[in-house]
This record gives structure tokens, C-alpha cells and sequence, in this order.
DNA sequence: TATTTTATATACTGGTGGGTAGCCATGCAA
DNA sequence: TTGCATGGCTACCCACCAGTATATAAAATA
């Protein structure tokens, strides 16, 4: 019988202190194992359309495989949306926790992130794509993470502009707008094609300082 | 028995060159009326999650009506997505016809796309999110038309930079990201929440400016 | 008014794919 | 060498939905 994939809760077994976990750690990379194979079909195929027979066969695995890791097709997106954000969310507050001046940290938030992005490009753009194949409590959950990052950032934007390193008119509106942005790479940019990743790292930062940096003080070009 | 939907073929009828051709209208209005409808739902469930069934309900007729004024499901996508980047195409091209230099052209071109994104953001971001289910040679059709967009944009980029007016490394990339920021805000923009249209219109008009302009030489603020 | 044509509905089918019940192989303990 | 746990597989079910064959009402035509 298939046991109910309660393997979420990782280090299930017994305090044990000293030895590692050595179940649990398979456990877990078998589920990264079905994520990322999830993830390139969804990416490819898109949500609806990738039969989890599909990703069982190109595992070479079956169904009931799968469903001893994952209680059903939605968790695998959750898994994949929440990873997708977390992953930025997390960038920024670690570029955050470092001191400097504003453009500073914004120019180094927009590295850290964007290549993050181009990086998980498939699950970003999965996550973005398929959120109504969310069930609609996690979709606002992760609906939730989005709208913090936006929030942090702009209070960061905030912070520039009350030091007079910004103009910016509406720093939620750019915020959004930058994080439109560097999101919008994951659409479009494809691997091996005409830029590389650091390119575009490098492209849209410059992007992002001309948007928000006031005119006479912009540094280097 | 349900009619081969060569509805498509407007004026069907002889070329009786005096009367209007109310059938061709009428039909034509109907294929409307399912877009529409469709495209809601769409937007709201997603295309796998919206049966036809559903769209013929929320009209009050069943679904074999629909089925003699579009072929399949795909052919109403298509239809869709086809309104979305044809509408901004077209937009663009009027804009462009008009003179003046680079930098109020493409200040009227953003007013005008991203309008018209507003005005049909369901359309736009049903022919975002759901591309991958349009047939494969539908698909590509609909991808060049949106290059073509990106393409005619980097021109206008390029005429600024050459001029002086426009302070740009890469026009190209430049112009992906400024594509990109008008279709995002089909993307977060809720119809009756905190911006107005015309605020997010604003708004954007100026992220762009700011992006693309040499610093000195921006105008008024 | 009889007859054909058009427009829409009822009622079905066939394939698909998420999800599951229950079996089997391996390994380990007693 | 038997018994139990683990981990996976075979084989199935069933809901759902795109698409269709066929009936019927309304309108156009004669």
C-alpha cells in the first residue's frame, strides 16, 4: 500500500542524535528527483498537459511511485512555486542584511536575484505560469510571498529616495516594475541562445539603475 | 448536423454588392460573444480548467452552439491570443506613422500599448500564460508576430540612440524589457484596486523614460 | 399551407489521466 | 526459513470533457 507521503516532515524517524538520517536524506532526494523532472515538463508542456505518467516514464519509475513522495499532481506545483519565490526572497534579504548605500544594495539585489532567476528559470516560469493550477489557499499563500518581496523592495526604493539617491515619483509602482523585470527574464531568455546569463544580469541592472536613479548623480556608464 | 465553422470566411454569401450582410454580422457577432466569454473564464480558470461546456452555460445555449462557430477549443485560443499581440502590433504601427522625434514617439507608443493592454488585459494575459496551448504552427505565428513587435520597437531605440535622444547600450535588449514592462502590468493590474488605468498608463510612460533617455537631456518631470 | 433550410438542442461516445487497491520482490531479524 | 517491513509495480477504476450523431423547432421559401 502506498504510504501516505508524509515524508514532508523530514528526520520522521526516532531522535536518534548521532547517526545521520540517512532514510530521510534519500527520501528527500528522491522527491528532488521527481521536482526537477516535474518542472521541465511543466515547463515545457505546461501544467495541464504533462501527465504524471510522463514524468514517472522519464524517471523511469511509475505512478504510484510518485504518489508515495507527493500526495497528488498539486503538491508538486506548490513545491515548485514556493521554491521559485522562496528562492528570491531569501537573495534579497541576505543582500539586504549587508550595509551600503542604497544603489548599493539595490545594484547587488538585481545581480543576486536576476542570475537566481536564470538559474531557475523553469521553475520561476512555471510559477508564474501555472498559478491558477494552485489550490486556491496555497495560491494565496504564495500570492503572499510575491507581494512581500515587492514590498521589501520597495522600501528599499524608499530609503534611496528619501537619502536623494532616487527619483522616483510612485516607489511601489517601481517596484513592481523591477521586479517585473527581472521576472520577465525568465520568459523569454533561452539557454545557449544569443546572451548569456551574466549579460543579461548585467543588462538589466543597468536597466533598473536608469530607472530609478536621479539623473545628474548617476555614477559610472 | 453541426455546420463546418467556415464561419470564419466572413460574407460568405454571394457578392450581392447592394445589401449589408447582416447574416455575416450577426454571425460575427455571435463568434464575439463566445470570445468573450471564453476569455473570461479563461483568464479566470485557466484554458484546461474551463470547459466548453462552462462557457456555453454562462451564454445560456450548449456547447454544440459553439461548435458551429469555431472548429475546437485550440481555434478560440488562437483567436484570443491572435486579438492580443494583433491589437498592440497595430497600435504600435499607427503610432509610428505619425513624426516628431524618437522620444515622443515612443512616449505616445507607450501610452497607447499600454492602454490598449488594459483595456484588454484578459486577452493579453490568457495569450501569455497559455501559449503552449495553441497548435505548435499556431504557436510560432503568434511568437513572430510578438518578435515582430520587439523588432519594430528596437528600431525606434535605435533611431533615438543614433539621433542623441536615447542614452542605450543595447537597443535590442532594451526594447525586450520595455515590451516586457507594459505586458506585465496585464499581468498584477487589478481593474477597481488602488491605480487607475490611467495612473498605471502614467507610471509606465515615465519607468520607460527613465529607462531609455540620456540623463541631461530629459525634459520636463 | 407544404417544403426545404437553418439554427440550436439532446444525448451520446471514446479517450484520457488522476488517483488507488492490492500484489510482489528484496532485505533484515529472530 | 519464516515473518515482517520496506518500496515499488501491475492493473484497475472512474470522473471528466472534447467532440459528434441525431433530433427538433423555427424560419425561409415556394
Amino acid at each position: 500500500m502506498a504510504r501516505p507521503a508524509n515524508v514532508t516532515t523530514k528526520a520522521k524517524t526516532k531522535p536518534d542524535m548521532t547517526g545521520r538520517d540517512v532514510k530521510g536524506e534519500i527520501s528527500a532526494y528522491k522527491r528532488r528527483l521527481i521536482l526537477e523532472e516535474a518542472c521541465h515538463l511543466f515547463y515545457a508542456q505546461g501544467y495541464e498537459g504533462t501527465t504524471l505518467d510522463a514524468v514517472a516514464e522519464r524517471l523511469n519509475v511509475t505512478k504510484p511511485f510518485i504518489y508515495s513522495y507527493y500526495r497528488n499532481k498539486a503538491e508538486i506545483l506548490r513545491e515548485i512555486s514556493e521554491r521559485g519565490i522562496r528562492l528570491c526572497l531569501t537573495a534579497f534579504d541576505e543582500v539586504m542584511t549587508t550595509d551600503g548605500p542604497p544603489l548599493t544594495r539595490l545594484k547587488a539585489m538585481v545581480d543576486r536575484v536576476t542570475t537566481l532567476i536564470l538559474e531557475n528559470q523553469e521553475y520561476i516560469a512555471v510559477y508564474q505560469r501555472e498559478e491558477m493550477n494552485l489550490e486556491p489557499d496555497t495560491a494565496r499563500a504564495i500570492r503572499k510571498l510575491r507581494k512581500a518581496f515587492d514590498t521589501r523592495l520597495e522600501k528599499l526604493l524608499d530609503e534611496g529616495v528619501t537619502c536623494g539617491a532616487f527619483d522616483i515619483e510612485d516607489t511601489g509602482f517601481a517596484a513592481i516594475s523591477i521586479s517585473g523585470l527581472m521576472s520577465w527574464t525568465a520568459n523569454w531568455f533561452q539557454p545557449g541562445g544569443r546572451r548569456s546569463p551574466s549579460e543579461v544580469v548585467v543588462q538589466t541592472q543597468k536597466m533598473v539603475t536608469h530607472m530609478v536613479v536621479t539623473p545628474k548623480q548617476e555614477t559610472s556608464r
